[in-house]
DNA sequence: CACCACTTGGTGACAATGTCACCGACGCGC
DNA sequence: GCGCGTCGGTGACATTGTCACCAAGTGGTG
């Protein structure tokens, strides 16, 4: 029942979960994999079940009635894809869209079981509603971010989100633009800036951060 | 139990609930009242008690780091503030804040009833997810909005959603710049050229819908 | 009434960002 | 090689944000 094997227990949220909770959620769920670049739920393809992320990661992104498209967060590994799901269910013709960025593995469960787990456990209530209220209150961040941060600073900050301990990101600019939100052009313009100060330097479908310190420097501005 | 008197059953979402559960919830809460333009939530002022908004509206906004503020969205009779105080519990330091723009009256669940009802009763936790799930796609399409939309559209749209039927609307264009996340500067010279147009008559304090076919037009561009 | 402080709104110059049309360079399959 | 799609660059222009400043209204006070 608490075997260290099983997938709850690299959960930082549930492994503190009753035994026989555990137990519910092990036997009643099931182990589902994709690959990279697909659509996992979307419109026009609500999941049945609810998601636990064992590996890889989940990009949320939006297209609107412009044809614009921006990325509104990832799930990572130890999260939970269950307020987007909710959603899903909830309004059926809601435009955004999970795609894996990885290879991924993920607990699949019924919603019927995270109901009786919801009813049952104390612990499994407050792993669910943090988990609802940290993705609120980031999308709050996220429209402060949108709205009223400049867009150079946004640009450093996604660089270094993005480099995650490397120094070269793998990306186009017009990846990038739909990370933050804005055009194509814009994002040259400005990682032209950024090399010709030095801080990085492009080529085709690759950036390398070369002056990190500088770019967070921008990044921290006001954030 | 099912008394028709009480504020349960003036809830859309909950008048559905068992009956033992309505009693819970109305034996073990209390109302409360607040006057106009006071702030019933926000930093270093965590409520102890999930609200349900019996009448009135409380607006809920944010403040930057860079000074800049934006209307979030609005809480209106009906509707419940559960997500919002989750928010505050679980992260203290967040910024946003509940401003009552209309005296309120509320109906005050403890935190302990609350969970005593999200375990017992599956219309409970439903009441509950679908206030979760509706806030977080409405976040997303004001994502979108602040990201993509033409602020004169932002504006016509704004403008129709505070007349609701009446034609004047109290208030000035550094309110309305807050609603809509921009500078005060930029409304004045919307609003000029909605004059100009003939769709509406400004005064000191005071705007007035004189074409309402134009401004629905406008509004409903690309939204 | 005069005086003062505050709010409200107007204005022009300029910066930052978004949009559009177009171009050349690169990579890939045939 | 050739064609074709992707990637990135560029200039002109529109929209929006920022800043400094001003003028008119509003309300309080003596």
């Amino acid at each position: 029942m608490t075997n260290p094997d099983e997938w709850v227990e690299r959960f930082p949220g549930l492994s503190r979960l009753e035994g026989p909770i555990k137990g519910l959620l092990l036997d009643r769920s099931s182990i589902i994999s994709a690959p990279e670049g697909m659509s996992i739920f979307g419109p026009g393809n609500s999941p049945e079940n609810m998601l636990f992320l064992l590996d890889g990661t989940v990009r949320v992104q939006q297209v609107s009635e412009t044809g614009h498209e921006i990325v509104l967060y990832r799930i990572h590994a130890g999260q939970s894809c269950v307020l987007t799901t909710a959603c899903l269910l909830a309004f059926e013709d809601y435009s955004a869209e999970g795609i894996t960025e990885t290879p991924v593995r993920a607990a699949a469960v019924p919603r019927a079981v995270f109901d009786d787990l919801i009813a049952q456990s104390k612990s499994f209530r407050d792993f669910v509603f943090a988990a609802f209220s940290k993705r609120i209150t980031d999308l709050f961040l996220m429209i402060d971010e949108v709205a009223f941060q400049r867009l150079d600073v946004r640009l450093a900050h996604k660089l270094i989100e993005l480099s995650a301990n490397q120094n070269v990101i793998i990306t186009t600019h017009q990846k990038l633009s739909v990370e933050l939100g804005t055009a194509r052009e814009v994002i040259s313009r400005q990682l032209q800036e950024f090399q010709r100060r030095g801080w990085i330097v492009q080529s085709r479908g690759r950036v390398a951060l070369i002056d990190r310190p500088h770019l967070e420097q921008l990044a921290d501005h006001n954030a």
